[in-house]
DNA sequence: ATGCCTTGTCGCACAAGA
């Protein structure tokens, strides 16, 4: 079972490059991010014809979460725990069934935090809080269960180019990195970093300056395992080529390949 | 240092992204 992550920046501006993307890589679930649509006008029916159950968390103009999945989405969960205020749509989560059992998954978009010093930041840092109480509260259930998404967290200088250009920003934080860090130590493993150690494994170019080209880019999209989910996984992926593609997103898919 | 691009918005510039 092939499970993909993938922050597409608008489904609007990407109806042709995600069914393209689906038809080469041929996921059996996606978590996708930044929808930026509201759930009535999602274009569902365009994944249902590729075969894809289709559950959306949307929300007007900015982020929103949706996932697709070739079998039945069970137990479908909308919004993180922890604070009935918080409006803005950034996670889901739902089951599915499979030869080895039930396999549970968190779709989420981790506040950016930009700027230092607005309140975006401390926002972002509650947000990891009670992701972290969360995915505690998951693990204690001792189930396969994967968190996947668009964590906005370089964990480490490696996992960008250039990593002294993100030394005032939120994304590279020593508090965002800290409490990302104490995530992972609850005891999930970090799965493209279990699937290698190469430097220059990114998921994300800016738009701006030929990053792309220079391959200037950072490791923010993460897929965390719990221990019954890592005891099943074959294998791991970033589909990096998709960023050459017209008209793509500045993130790109990544993947684990479970035996489930 | 800033903007570099891209997206969505009841647009005719702007906020937000990372």
């Amino acid at each position: 079972m092939k499970i993909a992550t993938w922050n597409i920046n608008g489904i609007k501006a990407r109806i042709d490059v995600v069914p393209a993307w689906l038809r080469e890589a041929e996921p059996d679930i996606v978590c996708l991010q930044e929808i930026k649509s509201v759930d009535e006008a999602f274009p569902a029916a365009v994944f249902e014809a590729l075969g894809y159950n289709v559950e959306t968390h949307g929300q007007k103009g900015f982020n929103g979460v949706a996932l697709l999945s070739k079998r039945p989405l069970e137990d479908v969960e909308r919004g993180l725990p922890g604070d009935p205020e918080d409006v803005q749509a950034r996670y889901i989560e739902a089951s599915v069934s499979s030869d080895n059992g039930a396999v549970r998954f968190g779709c989420l978009y981790l506040p950016n935090g930009n700027p230092l010093g607005s309140e975006k930041f401390p926002y972002k840092l509650g947000w990891m809080d009670r992701l972290n109480a969360h995915a505690a509260l998951r693990l204690a259930e001792e189930v396969p269960f994967l968190l996947l998404g668009d964590y906005n967290v370089i964990p480490d200088p490696i996992d960008a180019a250039t990593p002294d250009a993100w030394t005032t920003d939120a994304l590279f934080q020593p508090e965002s990195r800290g409490k990302f860090r104490e995530l992972v130590h609850l005891g999930f493993t970090e799965a493209v970093r279990a699937c290698t150690d190469d430097p220059g494994t990114y998921t994300f170019w800016d738009y701006q300056a030929g990053a792309w080209q220079k391959n200037n880019g950072i490791r923010i999209d993460h897929i965390l395992l719990s221990p019954q989910a890592n005891d099943l996984i074959n294998g791991c992926g970033i589909d990096q080529h998709v960023r050459g593609w017209e008209k793509p997103s500045d993130h790109v898919p990544v993947w684990v390949d479970l035996a489930a």
